[in-house]
RNA sequence: GGGCGCGUAGCUCAGCGGAACGAGCACUCGGCUUACACCCGAGCGGUCGCAGGUUCGAUCCCUGCCGCGCCCACCA
């Protein structure tokens, strides 16, 4: 029998890590690639080492988590592999900052020692985020993690930095690319972050011509004067040199397609070096480029004085004066809104910059990334946001992957000093074309994208044939939200297509940020956002996962707030005394369910619930709408199971024998299943309770309950929708009339014969009437759903209330039927409606106008 | 400059061509009913942003406004 001592209340201090620890100690969520279970497999988006569980976070798990425990219930074999990026500049960063505390720069340490530092680094603080996902309940295979500079990953990196090398798709080359100053880093163009800066833009007469520009400081390394070939205003110029101001170099006017006759003067000053468009039109006309930065944007040699050394912004205020004072500047103040770039990770504007760095040629891997979206082999849920994906896909620069860092893959590429270059997998003994021993690796490292676009092969394996791999990719779902669709989205599906057979993952499920209860973005800035550890301290991780999953729609934002765990957290204690009151009431989980001819209405009814709610549970996990199922789930426990059933429940249970036998059974049957339908959400309280239920093991590997059709049972379902109604139309009653909750009324209930026998009973329980043989003179009436009660008030009624209620439903009754005898006598709807809603209708106004006498009678009844 | 999304009860959000079934929270009233006061019962609350159009019928489709939000962007 099962042991129900259990506590007035749901704790889950005393819960959670014992059985957090019990799970992965038995090895539940440790996979096998051997064996004939359908595979199922979810990589997790691996978190920065840097950091720690955030709200996105929680979400985002809770999740995964709800999606592979369902399918590992469902028989699969269900692998959720978790693992850590090593963030290349964002972890460079952090470390770097601790050491400046100390006055220590990565200079002064030197490459090799400030990599160590970091890897010490990472083993001491990093993966912070490990730890907190263990609270949450995350059920991932640790026995399978992984981070991307493992010396695994990191030859899945070189491999495939080989072989796009020998194909042509990776190359080096001087182009404008983003630098940031500080970072001393280039970036690429989705690391830049366009914000609107009120700038200034400044004309300047170049001889003859005026030209304009927001960042005055350029014209020092202007090369050319560009206009449009077609603008006679200029015709005669173009060929003609003309000298610079401040600096005095002759440059040429060249005519360009490029230039927008319409726009400005129609005369564009170039700047080859640091801006991408004048770059183009150089190489056009073969114009040379003069670099005036150096990498931390102060101005270099290539200036004159007194520019030299000056920051960037110092000398663009020094190069407007300059330049003014010789009467060079042909507008006034002119303030001008325009996107800035800034470096996603600390802000500092960048600078376009000329400069050699390693680029992969993308055109035909996001081909390849389109098309296997727009032919169906990836879908996106919610659809919509396969635009956004084509938008970026579509029209993809090439992609600058090398970074002045030292923390990351280092370019698999050595040189010798012929000029030779090589690219392999590990370390060349020498150069392949000369012989050259001695060789000089590449300085910079990787992307940090570059790894996370391999991750969901390279952690199962590859470039190794093995059989996680062989099993498990391709992986099922990416759960990920929208903010990351092209980082990392994109480019796994780049990278997944060229290196594998497949996609990576057949289902993108953006979701969406998680907001604070005023659907404000958390930011730190405001002092928002909230410590998901907070909540789990304070009402226990399954709140928390319940309120993130209920709040999820898919790829909208959710919010969360006190309240919304706070209610979770309700929800999960009333699950708790349910399932305690079950097991109080002998509830039997084991016995055999009894065939529906031997079970009351009131069993057969959340029978027959129970199957739409499993089907209804099962459709919203594929469609991957958790708020939904979550819903459903929530609706069904706490609205049909403890509200209605379980008080119904109680009444056969008192009074003991055969049927209370079968009650038992229906009971401790429904709650088995409940708890298994909500452990993929709820894991803990779940199997708090599940093993004490039924005396298995744990839920964690329970199987999935599936509709059983057999149980479904529309007659009991509308019997107790009659029942529920005349209930709750007594309950009004008595609360409109005030009469004490307690008083027990004389009552009569009047229906069809069969339907009394069955309910009358249970309705005189839960609306708390004294069944009598016959009603008294002057006894009051409610109906609903054909279903008659009269009981005694004694005098105790109210009559100007009666009066005033039976006015108000009048009233309420006489405009339904006005509105629907309109629409019935409105010839098109009932041409052109389908007749099912015609009948409906019909029906729908008979009803009211049947209520309505019945109703008028009543008020007539009453005593003046 | 392009693209996307949103505006439904006081709040956060469901619903998206046939009665606004709306949900949670909040609020009001009444209750220690032997699982639960982290509870039970009853109730209040919406011209579905505005204006047109399509339709027998529109919160739901179309158009245009207004107001928010997000993403992309090499017109000086």
């Amino acid at each position: 029998m099962p042991n129900a001592d259990l506590p007035k209340e749901y704790l889950p201090h005393d819960v959670e890590g014992r059985l957090y620890e019990s799970w992965v100690a038995r090895g539940y969520f440790t996979v096998s690639p051997e064996g004939d279970r359908p595979a199922y497999t979810i990589v997790i988006p691996p978190p920065n080492v840097t950091g720690s569980l955030h709200m996105g976070h929680a979400f985002q798990h809770t999740l995964m988590d709800a999606l592979t425990r369902r399918r590992r219930m469902q028989g699969y074999e269900s692998l959720w592999l978790p693992g850590m990026d090593h963030a290349g500049i964002a972890t460079q960063n952090v470390v770097e900052a601790t050491m400046r505390s100390e006055g220590v720069t990565r200079h002064d340490l030197g490459r090799e020692t400030f990599v160590e530092r970091v890897w010490e680094w990472k083993a001491e603080y990093g993966g912070k985020i490990l730890g907190q996902m263990r609270r949450l309940g995350d059920g991932v295979d640790w026995t399978r993690e992984r981070f991307t500079m493992d010396d695994g990953l990191s030859r899945a990196v070189r491999t495939i930095f080989q072989r796009l090398y020998d194909d042509g798709l990776i190359y080096r080359a001087e182009r404008i690319i983003n630098w940031c100053p500080r970072c001393m880093t280039a970036l690429s163009d989705i690391e830049v972050e366009h914000k609107e800066v009120e700038g200034e833009l400044v004309s300047i007469a170049y001889g003859p011509l005026t030209v304009a520009t927001t960042r005055v400081e350029t014209m020092l390394g202007d090369t050319a004067v560009a206009v449009h070939p077609e603008d006679d205003r200029y015709r005669d110029l173009v060929g003609t040199t003309i000298t610079l101001p401040l600096v005095g170099r002759e440059i040429l006017v060249v005519a360009d397609e490029h230039v927008d006759p319409e726009f400005g003067t129609g005369a564009v000053k170039v700047t080859p070096a640091h801006d991408p468009n004048d770059f183009a039109i150089a190489q056009r006309h073969d114009l040379p480029a003069v670099d005036i930065l150096n990498t931390d944007a102060t101005l270099n040699d290539a200036v004159p004085e007194p520019f030299r050394g000056m920051d960037r912004f110092a000398a663009r205020k020094a190069v407007r004066e300059a330049l003014a004072a010789e009467g060079l500047i042909v507008n006034e103040r002119r303030p001008y809104l325009h996107a800035v770039g800034h470096c996603q990770r600390c802000s500092t504007v960048v600078e376009p910059r000329l400069s050699l760095q390693w680029f992969v040629k993308v055109e035909p891997l996001a081909k390849a990334a389109g098309d296997a979206v727009r032919d169906g082999r990836t879908t996106f849920v919610p659809k919509m946001w396969e635009k956004t994906y084509f938008e970026w896909v579509d029209n993809m620069h090439d992609w600058c992957i090398s970074r002045q860092l030292w923390w990351g893959h280092r370019i698999p590429v050595w040189y010798c000093d012929h000029g030779h270059q090589v690219c392999a997998v590990e370390t060349p003994e020498s150069c392949p074309e000369c012989g050259m021993t001695d060789l000089r690796q590449d300085e910079d490292v990787l992307d940090t994208w570059f790894s996370s676009a391999l991750w969901p092969f390279s952690t199962l394996g590859w470039p190794d044939e093995t059989a996680d791999l062989e099993r498990f990719y391709p992986t099922d779902v990416l759960l990920t939200g929208y903010d990351i669709i092209f980082f990392w989205v994109a480019r796994m599906m780049m990278f997944g297509l060229y290196a594998m057979p497949d996609v990576p993952f057949r289902t993108v499920a953006i979701t969406g940020l998680v907001r604070d209860g005023q659907g404000r973005k958390m930011s730190k800035s405001k002092g928002n956002v909230i410590d998901p550890l907070d909540f789990m301290e304070r009402y226990g991780a399954d709140a928390l996962r319940f309120a993130l999953a209920r709040g999820a729609n898919p790829g909208s934002d959710a919010a969360i707030s006190d309240e919304w765990v706070e209610g979770a957290r309700n929800f999960c204690n009333k699950l708790w005394n349910a399932t305690r009151f079950a097991l109080l009431s002998g509830a039997d989980a084991s016995a055999p369910l009894p065939p529906a001819s031997e079970l009351t209405g009131p069993d057969r009814w959340i029978l027959s619930r129970l199957q739409r709610v499993v089907a209804q549970v099962d459709e919203a996990y594929e469609q991957y709408e958790f708020g939904a199922l979550a819903q459903a789930l929530y609706h069904f426990a706490w609205d049909e199971l403890c509200d209605w059933y379980v008080e119904l429940a109680k009444i056969p249970i008192a009074a003991g024998g055969a049927e209370a036998d079968r009650t038992r059974a229906v009971l401790g049957h429904v709650f088995d299943a409940l708890l298994r339908l909500l452990h993929p959400l709820v894991p803990f309280v779940t199997d708090a309770l599940w093993p004490t239920l039924t005396g298995n093991e744990s839920v964690v590997v329970a199987p999935w309950p599936v509709v059983d059709e057999s149980r479904h049972d529309a007659a009991a379902e509308t019997e107790v929708e009659r029942l529920q109604a005349v209930v709750t139309e007594v309950r009004r009653f008595r609360a409109e009339q005030q009469v004490k909750p307690s008083a027990k009324l004389p009552a009569v209930v009047r229906a069809d014969e069969t339907f009394t026998a069955a309910y009358g009973t249970a309705i005189a329980s839960l609306a708390r009437l004294d069944l009598v043989a016959e009603a008294g003179e002057g006894w009051s009436t409610v109906t609903a759903s054909g279903v008659e009660v009269s009981f005694d008030l004694s005098g105790a009624v109210d009559i100007a209330a009666e009066r005033a209620r039976l006015a108000k439903a009048i009233a309420a009754h006489e405009a339904e039927a006005k509105k629907l005898s309109g629409k019935l006598g409105n010839d098109a709807f009932v041409g052109k409606a389908p007749p099912a809603v015609v009948d409906e209708t019909r029906q729908r106004l008979a009803d009211a106008e049947g209520e309505l006498a019945r109703l008028r009678a009543l008020l007539d009844a009453l005593p003046a």
